[in-house]
DNA sequence: GTCTATAACATGATAGAC
DNA sequence: GTCTATCATGTTATAGAC
């Protein structure tokens, strides 16, 4: 069975993306998996290279999809909305990787956020740094990817607290209209003339 | 010293807010404030009274300020870039609403963030959902207000993360830099005609 | 590769002196 | 109101059998 730290990262995924790194004990991670706590220690040296194992892993699963999906498109504006759209589907089939991105900028140290970066985040960040140097030359690439990043993880994380808030809509937000809101936003603002 | 109480509370906003609920434990609490760690027993039952205390007292003094900055402005743009200068401002001087505000989305349940969209939210809420409402007749207020809110706090939130990513900027990215970004994004988009 | 056993330490909470 | 001392439990990690 070398699957069992193939299913040790998938378990350890869902239990740090729910309860947070200190919110998960070793017992936690092994009794998922159906083995005792000392038999981790066979596949990862302790908590914290599993913890970065697993983020890695996560962030690799996610990003390459999207990567791909968007490197067939030529059009700048298109590949924008495509990757919006990819973006919001993948995060909302699988909160694992939104959250534990969310909680990595929470509660990081800037040792793993470092680790993070480097080993997981690259190669999906250059295509978008490329596509903002595209849509906007004069612009600063880094801020348009937050703005864009941010409006596409906050409306999914939100989703929880929308509806006890006044004036809620009365059916849940699909991502398809999300998808298209976010992109008109980014692309001509609030009143597109 | 009646003031223990209220120190405590400040200590374990700051600590709760960084390190979430898991990653704090009572002898951290109890060491910011100069106290041992049975003493902080006197004045909250358990940790997770004291938890809820430090979260509701956190909401009570973050019941802005920036309401009131918005009131006196006729034109809904300016209305809008004081608007997201204020909030920026805020969440910087003091990020423990903020991150708390993150750790809610992501792991608090139902009925607490009932209880926080109605105690601390909803009295801030209308002014932004008419702002949107002027600013765009034909769009859904509150993807915009959703769209806005996590631009502002995504931009504050990455930037323990934007130094270890590729094409680093030089210097650090200030708040008012920050407002005219997000500002201008949403008003005319990434490519302003 | 997984187990049992255990070391070494941290944690939430309580008891009782002052 | 705060202290010291203590308890019971949970924690990461290691050692060694199988």
């Amino acid at each position: 069975m070398e699957q069992t730290q193939e299913r040790l990262l998938n378990a350890a995924a869902e239990l740090f993306s729910k309860q947070g790194y200190a919110g998960v004990s070793m017992r936690d991670i092994a009794r998922a998996v159906g083995i005792t706590q000392a038999a981790i220690y066979h596949h990862f040296p302790n908590k914290d290279a599993l913890y970065i194992a697993t983020v890695t892993h996560l962030f690799e699963q996610h990003t390459l999809g999207i990567s791909k999906k968007m490197s067939t498109i030529d059009d700048p504006a298109q590949r924008l909305e495509v990757l919006i759209g990819a973006m919001l589907e993948a995060t909302e089939k699988d909160p694992r990787f939104r959250r534990i991105y969310m909680r990595e900028l929470l509660e990081g140290d800037e040792k793993k956020l470092a680790a993070i970066a480097e080993n997981a985040f690259t190669a999906f960040y250059e295509p978008l740094y490329a596509l903002m140097g595209e849509l906007a030359p004069d612009s600063d690439p880094q801020l348009l990817i937050f703005s864009m990043a941010g409006m596409i993880f906050h409306h999914l994380e939100v989703r929880k607290l929308a509806p006890h808030l006044p004036h809620a809509a009365e059916g849940s937000t699909g991502i398809p209209l999300l998808t298209s809101h976010i992109t008109q936003l980014f692309l001509h603002g609030v009143n597109p003339a």
